[in-house]
DNA sequence: GCAGGATGCCGCAGATTCTGCGCCGATTCC
DNA sequence: GGAATCGGCGCAGAATCTGCGGCATCCTGC
């Protein structure tokens, strides 16, 4: 029951199904069984199963910053001196306005993307992230680019 | 009907409605409304208002990355000289492994997310950005966090 | 060949959910 | 006070989801 790594090849009308629930995460089954052409029953199997092998992980409706009355978002950068990393677990788990968190290779361990409503809220974040390492702070102008996951050979 | 900044002051039902929406994107209306202490009705309208006024701007499941055959993903940082601005929108519309691109203040123009099944794939992808700009390339070991927008004074 | 099993698709019927609508109480404004 | 607006409530019909059982196809071993 738990996630094994896709048992099924993910056939053609399985990446179909991917897609269209990627771009439309309540599309009713009866919708979903239109564009991928199959019956109601065999799409719900196939999504059942997708959702089971931990394919599709879960659904989540996607919210305006802005709305919120987030008027800043900041890419942050952290480089943490030794094995601090408890330390970093610490911290993204009292500041839930860092919505994403990376740990990557490069001069830098971590990349982090935060919400501020505004400088005051976002210097109050960075000073604290400043106590675990050393960081560099950049203003998000524009988000060019969010898009779903692609299917592989498109 | 197009997205007017939050007509509503949002209260505290809304944002309780919010948080549950994106917790689960497939949460029922009847489950909703149990969760907020509201009617159906109610809830459904409420929900209505905030997707017509783009506070929820839509809803997507989120599928896990490997399951489609991508085993790496990175994170690539590029310089753009000059207003070739246009060149890498052109870039990014032929690029669908390129999930997400920010615009940012700093030393780099642009921060991507990419995702390539392999080292040959990703080579591909970051040598074409190559001929946009130049770029620093650090590949993601890990994603620590990726969670939902926070609701302000939580 | 052919019985047995497994797989995947289909459609039905009951349960659940969604939708459009009208009603009602509270508040505001003349 | 009266009228209008707003937000919540619940109903009834439509749409959707769910748990089955049936059927065709494809293996597999005898």
């Amino acid at each position: 029951m738990t996630n094994r790594p896709a048992v099924r090849p993910l056939d053609e009308v399985d990446r179909a199904l991917i897609s269209a629930v990627q771009a439309d995460g309540r599309a009713t089954l009866a919708t979903l069984a239109e564009t991928i052409r199959l019956s109601v029953s065999a799409t719900r199997t196939r999504l059942r199963s997708l959702e089971e092998h931990a394919v599709i992980r879960d659904y989540r409706a996607r919210v305006e910053p802005e709305a919120l009355g987030y008027s800043l978002r900041a890419i942050v950068r952290m480089k943490v001196h030794g094995s601090l990393y408890d330390k970093v677990t610490a911290t993204l788990a009292v500041q839930p306005q860092i919505v994403r968190c990376l740990r990557v290779t490069g001069e830098f361990c971590y990349v982090m993307e935060i919400v501020a409503t505004d400088m005051s809220d976002l210097e109050k974040i960075t000073s604290e992230l400043a106590r675990v390492g050393s960081i560099t702070t950049d203003l998000i102008y524009e988000i060019v680019a969010d898009r779903p996951i692609p299917l592989p050979h498109d």
